[in-house]
RNA sequence: GGCCCCUUCGUCUAGCUAGGUCCAGGACAUCGGAUUUUCGAUCCGACAACGCGGGUUCAAAUCCCGCAGGGGUCACCA
């Protein structure tokens, strides 16, 4: 009879919402939908100086945009509450009691500058940087006294001296520590507050957390909170620690390198659901190879056992073309809805839905969009030269200006409807009349109607700008080469 | 530096638990070709890896040992 399955994220609110907090939450979530359990979400802001509210608001926000949600946390209540860790702090104070009566804690009365001092003196003489305990043995009641006396304490987990702690990591199997590599851990620090260490044991106890799949800068950490567990008699829960997301340069992920703001890709135009499958990829394959798969089939098939103990390298050209690929599968409704909702500025309704099959299987960022869609409604975005105008091999601009002025003459007496089909017709027999290759007029003709080399295909790009203003735009093109007075 | 973890193409990875089917498979990127009015998309193809050294074995990417390299961690931050 095990427990029903409690998994949880504990992000920090200290900044913005980061990428590596999305993936943690991805493997937490997919693991507790695949175990029928419930996903917790829980603010450890202990951290009196750098937590702040719109960071906690800001995680809500971007884990809801990637499409991730959890079953309690402190916007959404639940039985465990409160979720907040500020909110919870004579829990914890009465825990560190617990600990101090048992004796597996004690009060320090170090200052910060005596630590400090015990550090460099320890590094001079090449030994490890270590807390020597010599407020170990302290009297608690004289310690007591002290505290009641007005004096500065912290409280310090009293690791035994020798022997080793032994935890199961589900991933990479059993890691021993030896007792002596582990520090005497501030659990309450002078401000009262509790540190991590701390407050996550006590807090995921309580919470009923039976599974921690948490990021591997943790693995050190571990035998700390395995101490702990036992100090307090409590059953440690099962850990996962999953691989460290890396820079290009293989170190940590940091801002400095990557971009691992949420906010950042939902600016750029990534889709939630293309992030999530890449997050989905790092450290992390399904049995049969598939790679594009939505979090319902990942929930599904979910095994911790595939997960790669190897770091990974956070890489963001694979995200691009998957990205590229979802977006591609949207109906155009769809797609022209998305463009809508990012923000980017628009002719009208109808124009927009005719652009986008021209211009979806182009862009790989919702912000493509923008100078993609520019030449359909603003002629002042049309900022060629005269010398634009000239194909690569018909350097003449008198020419290519009786070139399209024909066209524009023979567009302005077709009468027909601007059926790309019709009007490639018309290029093509224009560029015929004039010997020209279909190649250079077209392109002659691309700078004219758009201003740019690069564009959409042109003849349905002049159905949609329809015939005036294309014949105004060529207007405008042989206007240009009759003043322009080539320099050689 | 101590300790801990990790090590398959440039990158993400499959294979490793139960050694042979792997002179290592897929994907992205790159390069080339096809298609083509540009770009793109699409299709085809190419390049490219078991870190090194010892063992064990008829046989090792897979097991063992050593080394090297990378990363993490050594806070009153999480």
């Amino acid at each position: 009879m095990s427990n029903p399955v409690r998994v949880r994220i504990a992000p920090s609110p200290t900044g913005d919402p980061h990428v590596g907090t999305a993936y943690i939450a991805l493997f937490n979530q997919a693991f507790a939908r695949q175990n029928g359990g419930r996903f917790i979400l829980r603010i450890e802001d202990t951290d009196q100086a750098r937590s702040k509210p719109e960071y906690e608001q800001g995680i809500y926000k971007a884990l809801r945009w990637v499409g991730l949600s959890w079953d309690e946390g402190p916007d959404v209540g639940g039985e465990c509450g409160p979720y907040r860790q500020s909110e919870r702090l004579s829990i914890y104070k009465d825990h560190a009691e617990i600990l101090l009566e048992k004796g597996s804690a004690y009060p320090c009365f170090c200052t910060p500058e005596t630590l400090t001092e015990l550090r460099q003196s320890q590094e001079k003489a090449g030994k490890d940087p270590r807390y020597d305990g010599r407020c170990r043995d302290i009297d608690l009641k004289d310690a007591r006294a002290r505290i009641a006396n007005g004096e500065k304490a912290v409280v310090r987990l009293k690791v035994p001296r020798e022997g080793s702690t032994l935890f199961h990591d589900e991933i990479r199997g059993d890691i021993t520590l030896q007792n002596q590599d582990i520090d005497d851990q501030v659990i309450v620090k002078s401000d009262g507050f509790p540190t991590y260490h701390l407050a996550n044991v006590v807090d995921d106890h309580l919470m009923g957390i039976t599974h921690v799949i948490r990021g591997g800068d943790w693995i050190i950490s571990t035998p700390k909170h395995i101490l702990l567990y036992n100090a307090f008699g409590w059953e440690a829960p099962s850990f996962s620690h999953l691989p460290l997301l890396l820079n290009p340069d293989k170190s940590k992920i940091s801002k400095r390198k990557s971009p691992t703001s949420l906010t950042w890709y939902e600016e750029k135009g990534i889709l939630p659901e293309a992030l999530l499958n890449f997050l989905g990829l790092l450290g992390y394959s399904m049995e049969d190879g598939t790679e594009i798969f939505d979090f319902q089939t990942m929930a599904k098939t979910f095994d911790v056992s595939r997960i790669k103990g190897a770091n990974s390298v956070f890489d963001i050209t694979k995200l691009e073309w998957l990205n590229g690929m979802y977006l591609r599968e949207l109906g155009t409704k769809e797609l022209a809805e998305k463009i809508k909702n990012f923000g980017v500025s628009y002719p009208d309704d109808a124009t927009l839905e005719a652009a986008v099959p021209l211009i979806q299987e182009r862009i790989k960022y919702l912000s493509d969009v923008e100078e993609r869609l520019g030449f359909f409604f603003r002629d002042r975005e049309l900022q060629y030269e005269a010398t634009d105008l000239l194909p690569k091999k018909k350097k003449d601009p008198v020419e290519v200006g009786k070139v399209l002025e024909a066209f524009r003459v023979r567009l302005e007496a077709f009468t027909g409807e601007m059926i790309p089909a019709d009007v490639e017709a018309l290029c093509v027999a224009q560029a015929e009349e004039m010997e020209w290759k279909k190649g250079d007029f077209f392109m002659a003709l691309r700078i004219a109607v758009t201003g740019s080399k690069v564009t959409p295909p042109l003849c349905e790009s002049m159905e949609i700008l329809g015939r005036d203003t294309v014949l105004q735009r060529l207007a405008v093109a042989v206007e240009k080469l009759k003043s322009f007075v080539p320099t050689q």
